[in-house]
DNA sequence: AGCGATAGTGCAACCCGATTGCAAAGGTTA
DNA sequence: TAACCTTTGCAATCGGGTTGCACTATCGCT
């Protein structure tokens, strides 16, 4: 049994032709990618069709939206043992001079402890400014 | 000499009919307001007007802008010696149940030491999930 | 004050990412 | 096979943000 199987019976996600093609472009990527990405990386699929594809991915935790401060959201697989938790995330940079988005990786988000009853369900942390070849 | 004039002169921005009723308008607020809070607040004044105001009073550091995770761009009149810094900002929390946004005041953000030469401008640090009320 | 230049305003139109309605196609179940 | 539910593709819509353009107000100079 594949990978994207896999995924599919653990997380509970009927296989459907859009739903597999979906998940292995994802799945290649190194990057984040917005429904733009995957509609063009797909050459043209349909977009709403993706779209929905994405909700369903997200429902059943198989990928997690991401706000990276460009504006579109960002899908990326969850990888495995990801809760979507703020420890499996990190900061973004968004440069608005040439638009680039970048991983601080480095930097993990510190956990927060919020006022009584509230519950996490994702966390987005971006920095904007002028990214070092923009910064001259 | 009021608050207002004062602002305008100390921030370099020519005092207008609309720039007036907007800073006002903003000084009379407890949270940050969208462009659609404002316009509905002026009782329907012109968007774009509106628009092109807070673009000025942003350039010229008379507010700042906030991403609160509501997808709504939100404004503020920056405090006395606010330099928009990480220090002046704080953590927000949207409820994606009741589409509540509530700030993290007891909990600044944290200085991220960026790569070389990257410079920040702006901090939007969300948190998402749901509030006491929605999270039965 | 008068006049040309510059800046601000209001309206309408547009952009673009996200989302939805609907009918056709595909799968499932009895 | 027939009835049913789900998924898909297309087209349309929504909504925040943004821009083009003509009109008006303000400014700087004489």
């Amino acid at each position: 049994m594949d990978r994207i199987e896999e995924i599919f019976k653990i997380k509970d996600v009927k296989p459907t032709a859009v739903r597999i093609v979906v998940l292995r472009y994802l799945l290649e990527q190194k990057k984040a990618q917005s429904l733009k990405d995957i509609e063009v990386g797909l050459d043209q699929s349909d977009r709403s069709s993706i779209f929905r594809t994405l909700k369903t991915f997200e429902d059943h935790k198989v990928i997690h939206s991401i706000e990276d401060g460009s504006g579109m959201t960002k899908y990326a697989v969850c990888v495995e043992g990801c809760n979507c938790d703020p420890e499996d995330l990190h900061y973004h940079f968004y440069c608005t001079s040439c638009e680039m988005t970048f991983c601080l990786l480095d930097h993990p988000i510190p956990l927060v402890n919020l006022p009584n009853n509230f519950k996490m369900a994702q966390a987005n942390m971006v920095i904007k400014g002028l990214c070092d070849k923009c910064n001259q």
